[in-house]
RNA sequence: CGGGGUGUAGCACAGUCCGGUUAGUGUACCUGGUUUGGGACCAGGGGGCCGCAGGUUCGAAUCCUGCCACCCCGACCA
């Protein structure tokens, strides 16, 4: 099967949706909007999930499940909450289907309509702070620190693989704390985790921020998130922490005993990082080729492809193939060796290229002569003959300096593509020429916001927490502004 | 939801304008043989509700109507 790919620098879009096909990631499915993850997608998204999950616990969470059925009520709590979310919810409103007499096949059974509709959560807040109005009484039952895994309905116009589908898998923490200055540190905390994770194991740089009020989530005082820059020059918004006052302690009336006696509502946070991350894993690194991995979410870290005409050959190479493999395995390094004899080597090249895995090591009848081997690397393409006995120590070192190298050739792109502008010109220019992240300066209002959007298509992705103070004047405005925003185009 | 485009073998496409033998090509698949350091070659073979439903016609992949899905651009989106 041909398995090439359309070219970034053709068609952005095409190349990501065919590439994600192709690796074997991911399919639309019979359901509109929703995807199939496939094997090797869902390999990579269980490696995610490993890494954030001990992330998690070592913060002191736990997880629990809540219901994927959320009753219809319970969203009108919270007004604004309600708002942000009743244009894309999926609602059940019947249990029971029956034989259609007419038309043949099923048909739903009008006898059996809810009492109350059912909403499939497009998040948990509701759902969860329902709970714990019961789970919390004392200053003593707090924090509380609970993640749940899931998966979330949102009925999203325009769907794309990863990016945005009407159900996606993610995590969301949801914690309640005693005071403000507690459930504030959490939310800044767990923003530090996401940052962590996708820097040190995505290889993603990101900025961290906080949204403005047009941005923030439904429900929240202050939603903090990280923005990665894609290899087009687009913002992905890669996670967000929220910081939720006692808007859903309120809302659900959780309240609890202070030391001295008193009546106080809780504090609340929530935060999430969903399957999107896996778009901006994929492009952030990958190439016309394919993926490219970071070594520490790569499902098969180390391919060994041998060489071989007769079967002789290939059983001596097998031998030495199993001795690196299982010294590999010993140091925690994920390794395949693909001795299958239904696909040819360079066949199999181009297919562990396409699925981005890190390092490949050939071994033929040359190698077992001058015992070498043949190491390339995926991401610089690299190739070079290596001495068997320092294979081993080679490739550990090898998979910390690709992460290594990922990550700085990304964090490299970011800042080029990084510029500020000082007038509203300018800002269009550069927004229009080269892209990117573009920091200027903004007074402050929706309205500026909204109008900047309007016409040039850039939002506000986030005011970056590390800006320095700077007077300035808002570019659209020009009215006095105190430090400069991130604008972007976003996905 | 608005504008545009596309649905034909697992995948990529031709054929559709102008209806007419058995719907083709590449690739993938199966069999046999030769091969194997970058997607092998030769020979033979199998695979199609032509997106779905209706209609026009002696006859529909082709014309008409409706629907569905996907892609692009908008709108929408924590």
């Amino acid at each position: 099967m041909s398995k090439a790919i359309p070219s970034r620098s053709e068609d952005y879009s095409l190349w990501y949706n065919e590439l994600v096909k192709k690796a074997g990631l991911a399919e639309n499915s019979a359901v509109r909007g929703s995807m199939v993850i496939k094997p090797y997608g869902f390999a990579i998204w269980e490696k995610m999930q490993q890494t954030l999950d001990k992330m998690f616990k070592e913060s002191g969470h736990e997880n629990a499940y809540f219901p994927l059925f959320i009753p219809k009520s319970f969203f009108s709590k919270e007004a604004d909450h309600v708002e942000g979310f009743a244009k894309e919810c999926a609602v059940v409103t019947h249990y029971r289907l029956k034989n259609d007499e007419e038309k043949g096949g099923v048909t739903v059974d009008p006898d059996a309509k809810l009492e109350e509709e059912l909403i499939v959560r497009p998040t948990s807040e509701t759902v969860i702070w329902d709970s714990y109005k019961n789970w919390i009484q004392s200053y003593r039952d707090l924090p509380l620190l609970i993640n749940q895994w899931a998966n979330v309905v949102r009925w999203e116009m325009r769907t794309r693989l990863f990016l945005r589908t009407a159900e996606f898998l993610w995590q969301e923490g949801h914690t309640a704390h005693a005071t403000k200055e507690e459930a504030e540190a959490e939310t800044k905390q767990m923003l530090e985790v996401y940052a962590d994770f996708a820097e040190k194991f995505m290889a993603v740089p990101v900025t961290k921020g906080v949204k403005t009020e047009n941005e923030r989530f439904a429900g929240a005082l202050e939603t903090y998130c990280i923005e990665a820059m894609m290899q087009d020059g687009k913002a992905l918004q890669a996670g967000t922490s929220h910081f939720l006052g006692q808007n859903f302690a309120k809302a659900f009336d959780v309240k609890y005993a202070t030391k001295e006696g008193k009546d106080e509502y809780v504090w609340g946070t929530s935060w999430g990082v969903s399957t999107r991350l896996m778009g901006a894993l994929i492009m952030a690194h990958s190439d016309d080729d394919g993926l490219v991995l970071p070594p520490k979410l790569a499902p098969i870290q180390v391919v060994i492809v041998p060489i071989y005409r007769k079967d002789e050959e290939l059983e001596k190479i097998s031998e030495v193939a199993n001795k690196f493999k299982s010294e590999l395995q010993a140091k925690g390094i994920s390794v395949k060796f693909d001795d299958r004899d239904t696909q040819k080597p360079g066949w199999k090249f181009a297919e562990y290229e396409l699925k981005g895995v890190p390092v490949r090591i050939a071994i033929g009848p040359k190698d077992l002569e001058k015992g070498t081997v043949e190491i390339a690397r995926r991401d610089t393409k690299e190739k070079q003959f290596v001495e068997q006995d320092k294979t081993v120590d080679f490739i550990e070192q090898l998979l910390d300096e690709i992460q290594e190298n990922i990550y700085k050739k990304a964090a490299d792109f970011k800042e080029e593509n990084t510029r500020t502008a000082d007038s509203y010109e300018e800002f269009k220019e550069l927004l229009e020429s080269k892209g990117g992240f573009i920091y200027a300066h903004w007074d402050g209002t929706s309205e500026t916001e909204e109008k900047i959007k309007a016409e040039t298509k850039a939002t506000i992705r986030c005011i970056p927490l590390n800006s320095n103070e700077e007077e300035g004047t808002c570019i659209y405005s020009g009215k006095p502004s105190k430090g400069r925003v991130l604008f972007a185009k976003a996905y």
